[in-house]
DNA sequence: ATGGTAGCCTTGCTA
């Protein structure tokens, strides 16, 4: 069995403490991280090794930065998503491990919807869905698990009118992350789960993990060939209530 | 009641 996470940590350095415990507890066999919000050579590297595992980092200064936490070391190492010119922003690293092709993926917020980076964002999802294309014609098994900032539908957003006009809930986000469905990505975490108002992420702000207001935003998309080695998808809301938690709480697959 | 919190270092910006 092999076990697929993914966590936005929201800054590797704050959450260190959680982070090794919980992968302590959940031995991963891959983690993906996000927001680790810290340069490559400043990772934690030696911390994880500790626990045996082997780490791929890519960063940046204060913002963003996504790595790849293995009990295999990393083969065939992708840092950048393909299609984006001079992109700064670490969002994407992507590496096999085994036979399996997993992709760590922190998808653009893209608010305020009126800038900038609402383009940016749906731009990122274009890139995304061309190179999803390339990896299916691989006929490899692929993980692609990561923040996408997106809710796929009203069933995962406690508030659905409230944040209907945001760039997490619009119609064109909404759109783009149906496509990735539509050329044959599987919600790894709807296969077993149908029920509305389970999520991944709950603000820090007015309480919100208090009353269970929060939004189904960190995904696995599984391939066809990923999708039928499927055997489960859990949320784990338990590091979202510790001390100095995260505001996302890690969510995994397992395949056979 | 248009707030609130957390993390970075750019004490404003991002989320």
């Amino acid at each position: 069995m092999t076990k697929i996470a993914t966590w936005n940590v929201n800054s590797v350095k704050a959450r260190l403490g959680n982070l090794l415990s919980w992968i302590e507890e959940a031995q991963p066999d891959v983690l993906c991280l996000q927001e680790i919000k810290c340069l490559a050579v400043d990772f934690p590297l030696l911390e994880l090794k500790s626990l045996g595992y082997h780490t791929v980092a890519v960063g940046q200064r204060s913002y963003n930065g996504v790595a790849l936490i293995s009990k295999e070391p990393a083969r065939d190492i992708v840092t950048v998503l393909p299609g984006g010119g001079d992109e700064e922003q670490a969002r994407y690293v992507e590496a096999s491990f085994g036979d399996l092709r997993v992709a760590s993926i922190y998808l653009p917020n893209g608010n305020p919807v009126d800038t900038e980076k609402y383009p940016y964002k749906l731009g990122w999802m274009d890139r995304l869905a061309e190179h999803a294309r390339t990896l299916l014609a691989s006929e490899a098994p692929v993980v692609l698990a990561g923040d996408y900032n997106v809710c796929p539908s009203d069933d995962d957003v406690y508030d659905p009118v409230g944040w209907q006009g945001d760039a997490l809930c619009l119609p064109q986000t909404r759109a783009r992350f149906r496509k990735l469905l539509n050329m044959g990505y599987t919600d790894a975490f709807r296969v077993d789960h149908p029920e509305p108002h389970l999520y991944t992420f709950w603000d820090y702000q007015a309480g919100r993990w208090f009353r269970d207001e929060g939004l189904r935003i960190d995904h696995l998309l599984l391939s066809p060939q990923a999708a039928d080695r499927l055997v489960g998808c859990t949320i784990d809301k338990a590091p979202r209530g510790k001390e100095r938690a995260s505001d996302h709480t890690p969510i995994w697959c397992e395949l056979r």
